[in-house]
DNA sequence: TCTGGGGTCCTAGGACCC
DNA sequence: TCTGGGGTCCTAGGACCC
């Protein structure tokens, strides 16, 4: 556990980065990549997932409404994202990273971490390690494609010291660096510390990591809970969490340590409508889509669930939220729906507009199959594993309940009444 | 026509039981 | 008749991450 050498790697304005190698025309301009949208193709609803490095020039930041975006750079490109395509790049690389150590935690689609204590030896080991990644990822994946590395004595240290040099910086930071080196950076630089936090810390006269270091630790523990024990070990360049496997999923997370995780926990989809809506009928028919989304995720990845969760947020962005248990876990996208919808329909308020619905799924198990007893489920389990494979196929158009087609058509043809029973 | 979508975990308060 | 307190489970909401 002493003495160990992190390597933090995050990829640079990945999505636009990889949207500018792929397409020429997009290379030196300001794009912006936005959340993917069919009904909206003005991307009036969405956000900036990624400014590419011109764009930030410009003042353009990650998450910012593309509207403001249009508003600050009038020149501004806007780029639908591709998360498969980007999910695919991102298994390259960190195949590149499975060449030089074993230990690889994926912590995002762009940030990974790995432990080459044993590969490097010590620190200047790691640095020829960190460039010769560097080769290797221009070599696969194209010179526009690049990364910020940070070597540190921990995964949280190698990440702050990571960002500090962004972007496509290298910085080590050896050991007797490290407490000067944490001085330089802001309480928010932290993976841990988000705006809500620092505005706490600053209320108690708490402005930097060394004041949080010269705090007294049962001090900031009365206040925070354990949350302050973690504050005051990162103040001090301490955090003990490792990497055990090849393939390994971590997330940085407010219980305060890395936390590895082999299965999801919850599965969601949420969907910002095109417009603010009155109408359930509505309603229902993205809570219908998003609930046959979620159902085939669970399906394709082996899963059933026993809690759903269905959501809304109406147009002034306040939101209402309500779970349910199932008796018998299911990957039934109907079934889901059935119960996202009980749960909507007594919750939201209809007096005010919808902005956004969202259903989410947690309590997972291994599945499915065995739950399965009654012949009307082993009817709908082969009807839905025929539907599996169409979209294994031909992807997510690839079938289309005949109730999302045509509102006309719907009532009749579907046979579960959709717009009245429910 | 300002503010996405995917997650993780913690916490406080109510229900319930002994 | 009056009404404690501890433990556990559940859940909505909040904070954080990318």
């Amino acid at each position: 556990m002493d003495n160990r050498i992190y390597i933090h790697i995050d990829m640079n304005s990945y999505f636009a980065s990889v949207e500018q190698q792929a397409n020429p025309f997009l290379r030196g301009k300001a794009i912006a990549i936005t959340g993917k949208r069919e009904d909206d193709q003005e991307q009036t609803r969405s956000i900036v997932t990624t400014a590419s490095i011109e764009a930030k020039m410009l003042g353009v930041k990650t998450a910012m409404s593309t509207w403001e975006a249009k508003r600050l750079c009038p020149s501004l490109i806007l780029y639908p994202g591709d998360p498969e395509k980007y999910a695919d790049i991102t298994r390259r690389f960190n195949a590149i990273f499975q060449e030089f150590t074993h230990k690889v935690d994926e912590f995002s689609v762009d940030e990974s971490f790995l432990d080459v204590t044993e590969e490097a030896g010590d620190y200047l080991g790691a640095t020829f390690i960190a460039q010769a990644i560097r080769t290797r990822l221009k070599e696969e994946c194209g010179e526009r494609i690049t990364a910020s590395i940070g070597i540190g004595p921990n995964k949280l240290m190698a990440k702050l010291i990571g960002e500090s040099v962004k972007p496509n910086g290298l910085t080590v930071i050896y050991p007797h660096e490290l407490l000067a080196f944490i001085d330089t950076c802001k309480l928010e630089d932290l993976c841990g510390i988000g705006p809500r936090m620092s505005e706490r810390l600053r209320e108690l006269g708490l402005f930097t990591f060394k004041q949080i270091r010269e705090c007294d630790l049962k001090r900031l523990q009365k206040e925070f809970n354990s949350y302050g024990t973690w504050l005051y070990e990162s103040a001090h360049g301490r955090e003990n969490t490792t990497i055990h496997s090849s393939v390994q999923n971590s997330s940085f997370t407010s219980n305060h340590n890395f936390q590895t995780y082999e299965q999801p926990k919850s599965v969601g989809h949420s969907y910002t409508l095109p417009h603010d809506t009155h109408d359930p009928l509505e309603i229902k028919r993205y809570l219908l889509t998003l609930s046959d989304k979620v159902a085939w995720r669970l399906r394709r990845d082996g899963l059933l669930a026993r809690r759903v969760k269905a959501f809304v947020r109406y147009g002034d962005f306040s939101g209402v939220e309500q779970q349910r248990l199932f008796q018998e876990p299911t990957a039934d996208g109907y079934n889901l729906f059935q119960n996202a919808w009980m749960i909507l329909k007594r919750l939201y308020n209809p007096e005010q507009a919808v902005r956004l619905v969202g259903i989410s799924v947690s309590e997972l198990s291994c599945g499915p199959g065995q739950s399965s007893l009654f012949k009307k489920e082993q009817k709908m389990s082969s009807v839905l594993s025929a539907l599996d494979q169409i979209q294994y196929r031909y992807g997510e158009q690839g079938w289309t309940r005949a109730v999302l087609l045509n509102t006309k058509l719907k009532s009749r043809s579907s046979g579960f009444h959709f717009d009245h029973e429910l």
